[in-house]
DNA sequence: GCGAGAATTTACAAAATCGTTACATCGGGT
DNA sequence: ACCCGATGTAACGATTTTGTAAATTCTCGC
């Protein structure tokens, strides 16, 4: 979904979409490329700086505020470095400086797409060693026992699951499903916590996990069945 | 049901949903069209706006002051994000600007089909641990008692029981059941005050619900038997 | 208009969650 | 064996979410 007042940079910008596969909704206004955004599902949303209504800084802030894993590219004409860590700090997956070429953009947005794993379908069970777990209903299973689940653990869960094949490290999962935006040196233990919570739910032995296991040095590791 | 001025367009919508499998009714004016619809019983209305007599606009807010979960799709050659907004705002489920490609419109019919859950038949009664309600009475019966409800809640309750197997959220509450349109922050609890009077009638220890679970973070899930 | 019941808001209490701090423990390299 | 960074986790308080009584507003038949 493109947000970009110049009208014919919007009309380009949904040919060349088209044109390369993807289908393109538009808005011509903040207020209206807000309303769109809050309320539709788009894949990714190109969203210019300078409109009229309410600036882009403000509409990537309230969209990442209702969905913080909604993919946003900004465009701007605005080339300070101030402008782009703003926006970047603001949640925005990439930012591309006007003018750009037809070819970064797509590039670029094609990038985005694989970073940010649209079209994934995510399962709504996770198949463990010994448990099973239903991510809607925040609960899972443990033979007769019933095992409850806060949001935040069912993400963690979630995330993991989806990326099984693989450890995730502390960095990627405070991205990805904490929102921080960018690394940087983030000292907080708070995913080691949430860890050792979902061990002691999911593990038979906590100290010795089946299903949730650390691989020192890089992260930890889901094993589905 | 088609509300269209148009002879050739109307004819010609009517062709393409019997050909994929629907029944079509028609109207070709807007007094005409809003007569029918408050009087019928339709899946979906598609709306023209410009029509003679009565324009789409307060069709589509007429039929919406009689029942808010008429799907209702808007048809119009008008292109201004203003009109759309305006159309979106009336309670419009979706708004489709002509000209349309007739794949276009058959996807957002079922789209907005599936969403409003047009198809499942809601079951009158509806049987719980303990207790078993008549959703046309407004009653139940717990063992000798007879329990009365209002029709409120006995509208929340059907909706929860259509979705049972999942936790429903406040928010979808209020846009089913209360048709608050897409009310981004909620500050309102009569969603919760409602459960609460619902506890008190169908819990034997309204302190800890058998019938009526809270999923802390998600919302409330019924269990039906 | 009137009034009773219904719906909603207000206000506060209770409970659960979440991140931090602090300290314990582990594990690989030397 | 010893060191040191990485990991595990208990406990605490701040914050958010949920429960609910009471007050207020709304609705609708008369």
């Amino acid at each position: 979904m493109i947000v970009e007042d110049e009208e014919a940079i919007r009309e380009g910008l949904i040919d060349v979409l088209v044109f390369h596969g993807y289908a393109a909704d538009s808005a011509a206004t903040g207020p209206d490329g807000l309303e769109k955004a809050l309320t539709g599902k788009f894949d990714l949303i190109l969203l210019d700086i300078m409109l009229p209504g309410i600036d882009g800084y403000e509409i990537c802030d309230r969209i990442r505020a209702e969905d913080r894993n909604q993919p946003i590219i900004m465009l701007t004409a605005k080339t300070s470095d101030e402008e782009i860590v703003q926006g970047l700090k603001l949640g925005a997956d990439d930012y591309v400086p006007k003018p750009f070429s037809i070819q970064q953009l797509v590039l670029r947005i094609e990038a985005v797409l694989r970073r940010s794993q649209v079209g994934l379908v995510q399962a709504r069970t996770i198949s463990l060693h010994n448990v099973s777990i239903d991510t809607e209903n925040l609960s899972g299973r443990n033979g007769s026992e019933e095992i409850v689940f806060t949001r935040r653990e069912i993400e963690v869960l979630a995330y993991l699951a989806q990326n099984s094949d693989r450890p995730v490290s502390r960095d990627e999962l405070l991205t990805k499903v904490w929102g921080y935006s960018r690394n940087l040196d983030i000292e907080t233990r708070t995913v080691d916590i949430h860890i050792a919570k979902l061990r002691r739910k999911i593990e038979a032995d906590p100290k010795t996990p089946e299903n949730l296991i650390t691989v020192r040095g890089a992260g930890y590791r889901l094993v589905t069945q």
